[in-house]
DNA sequence: CTAGAATTTGGAGCGTGCTCGAAGTCAAGG
DNA sequence: CCTTGACTTCGAGCACGCTCCAAATTCTAG
């Protein structure tokens, strides 16, 4: 299929996609038209989709790459290829824990400025503890 | 207090201070001693430490010095903040969701390698199921 | 008072991940 | 065949969030 059908289906666009194969994230050379022009199938769409959520996970482009080239280089590295997605799930799991612990002062915040809005709306009547709680 | 511990007891750097200062995070003018050197407070550090954790959840700078500017204009927008702050929940509980539901295909490659390299380590004998998992 | 460490400023530089522009080539319908 | 739109490459540009530099000034310990 075209690039542009590829970009469609999934979700990046035709930009990103020639980009990432500059980057080093395919597997295997695109297949090429006599023109010249990319003709992607549906395994590519796989390992693109792959990347997609490799990244969405917050995987650097070089990860992507390092661990593209070890799919590349075929079977005999699954220690490898274990040991960067082993330290990538780490990554990922202290990220996730950040940002629910983080989650908690947007909660908080949140409840503050209801009982505020709420006070306010009843009668304009409250006091900014800004001393204790900043913001 | 001077930039330097500032920066030691947030945990960032006093480039990154001068910088927070100057994209205009922060709510009150700092302190400055005579010759023009700041010198923090326990409030102003208080505040520091919120942006770090609302940095950390991926709030953009612009959307925190919006919220900087709307604390330092005193109380009456307690509307506008909450609905910073929710807007910025949904964000956050999106992005958590989409992590947490892509960490399961990082896991499911976790598995994957660890089995065969168990089985590589057994007898290096196991078929590169590359046509049906890519990766 | 003085030396040396810390701080100041404005602006430049950098790493990441795209995003886009220009100029030319290719593909498919009529 | 011809047109029109999709595609090609290469390199530049951009948004973001820092990070750093240089030269001047200030602070602090001895």
């Amino acid at each position: 299929m075209s690039i542009a059908e590829t970009a469609h289906r999934t979700g990046v666009s035709v930009h990103t996609l020639r980009y990432y194969e500059r980057a080093g994230l395919v597997v295997t050379p695109v297949d090429r038209t006599c023109g010249g022009q990319r003709r992607y199938h549906e395994l590519d769409l796989k390992w693109i989709v792959v990347c997609t959520k490799l990244r969405a996970t917050g995987m650097p482009i070089r990860s992507i790459r390092r661990y593209a080239e070890l799919v590349a280089a075929g079977p005999g590295n699954e220690q490898e290829r274990l040991a960067l997605m082993e330290a990538h799930r780490v990554d990922v799991r202290a990220r996730l824990a950040e940002i629910q612990e983080n989650l908690a002062l947007i909660d908080h915040k949140i409840d503050v400025y209801r009982g505020r809005v709420v006070a306010g709306d009843a009668d304009r009547l409250w006091a900014p503890s800004r001393l204790t709680d900043p913001g």
